[in-house]
DNA sequence: TAAATTACCTAGGAGCATTAGGCAAACGTA
DNA sequence: TACGTTTGCCTAATGCTCCTAGGTAATTTA
């Protein structure tokens, strides 16, 4: 019975890994325990259920999305900052689909407290340092890019966008530019 | 051995209702077959799988919402169109979440082809005709629109804009300003 | 090296998805 | 109205996933 060396936090990385490869609807305990070579009760000494695996694998992806915009954004103002923040968002998507699926798990109000989910907020507000927008504008604003953003992603990863013929490289560069525009000319109230 | 009287159309509606009762993702064979007090294997005569029921509450709810929009879309024009549009995206949501957890399904490219996602997307154009807009524009702000009220919605939906004090309602209403603004000041290119 | 811990196991129950085959209710027809 | 056909719902059975309880052997600690 060689021991594989199960802890919580292999478990959530290996789910990560899974999620990136068949979907993070079809992270499942029993897969997971199978890509260790174990069994399915094995893991329960772990982790708590398998709500609590996705909650982990969720907490991960956005460490990990929060760590790449933060890098992303460094030393960037003004429409650069807005285009490294979004692109770093996008990029993470294609490159983890799993991870980002999961990232949009429903996080109760202090999971997502203490997650990292805190720290993309504020890095959408930073961008918008670089525009002139008082409260609540500001708040508007970072509510419009998170929509904007988020919409954009899950619908081009839904094919949403495969039934026109242009492309959604295109179509993605010019909506950076009009948010952009927008900013700079947020409408008075 | 009374007969209910099930056929494809009763469990679509049934299944929608359960879905806003206690999710889509909760829409189950077992959870179907138990409210009308029948045997799980009963269904199958009526359905194909799990995932043809889904798919016909997907269908259904994509139904429903384009019919709602384009009533709320009947004789308007430029920003009253557009607040019309977003308004009853977002009623829809609020009032059936289920079904739009549904409408979210993804489909497979003949599914969609033949569903009412077509009417959205002609709805959406529709707008635009207020605006000023060319090709490749238009083909871009439809998607821009797409993608901020889908993300919006699930935002709001997910309770990600708990967390400040601003309501949502306002944001929303001023987020249509700023759209309307950005659609009559489109960047060139 | 003995004791305590713990990593993984076996066994088993419950729910959901699905198929095969059966019986009786409803329907069409003579 | 009786007869045959269709079909709606059933029983039975399999497989997969989630999860708990309790056991054994590997590892760590004293």
């Amino acid at each position: 019975m060689a021991r594989v060396g199960l802890n919580a936090e292999r478990l959530t990385r290996a789910g990560a890994e899974l999620a990136d490869e068949v979907g993070f609807d079809k992270v499942t305990v029993s897969a997971l325990a199978r890509r260790f070579g174990v069994k399915d009760a094995s893991l329960y000494s772990h982790v708590k259920n398998s709500q609590d695996l996705k909650t982990r694998i969720a907490l991960l992806a956005l460490e990990e999305l929060a760590d790449r915009v933060a890098a992303a954004l460094a030393g960037r103002a003004g429409k650069d900052a807005l285009a490294a923040f979004a692109n770093a968002y996008r990029d993470y998507a294609r490159e983890h689909p799993g991870r980002w699926a999961a990232a949009q798990l429903e996080l109760d109000y202090e999971t997502a407290l203490g997650s990292a989910a805190v720290r993309h907020s504020q890095m959408t507000r930073a961008i918008l340092r670089g525009y002139d927008l008082a409260e609540p504008d500001e708040t508007d604003a970072v509510r419009l890019l998170g929509s904007t953003f988020h919409g954009y992603v899950a619908l081009e990863r839904a094919g949403s966008f495969q039934h026109t013929p242009r492309t959604t490289e295109d179509t993605w560069s010019r909506i950076l530019d009009a948010l952009d525009a927008l900013l700079r000319n947020w409408p008075k109230a």
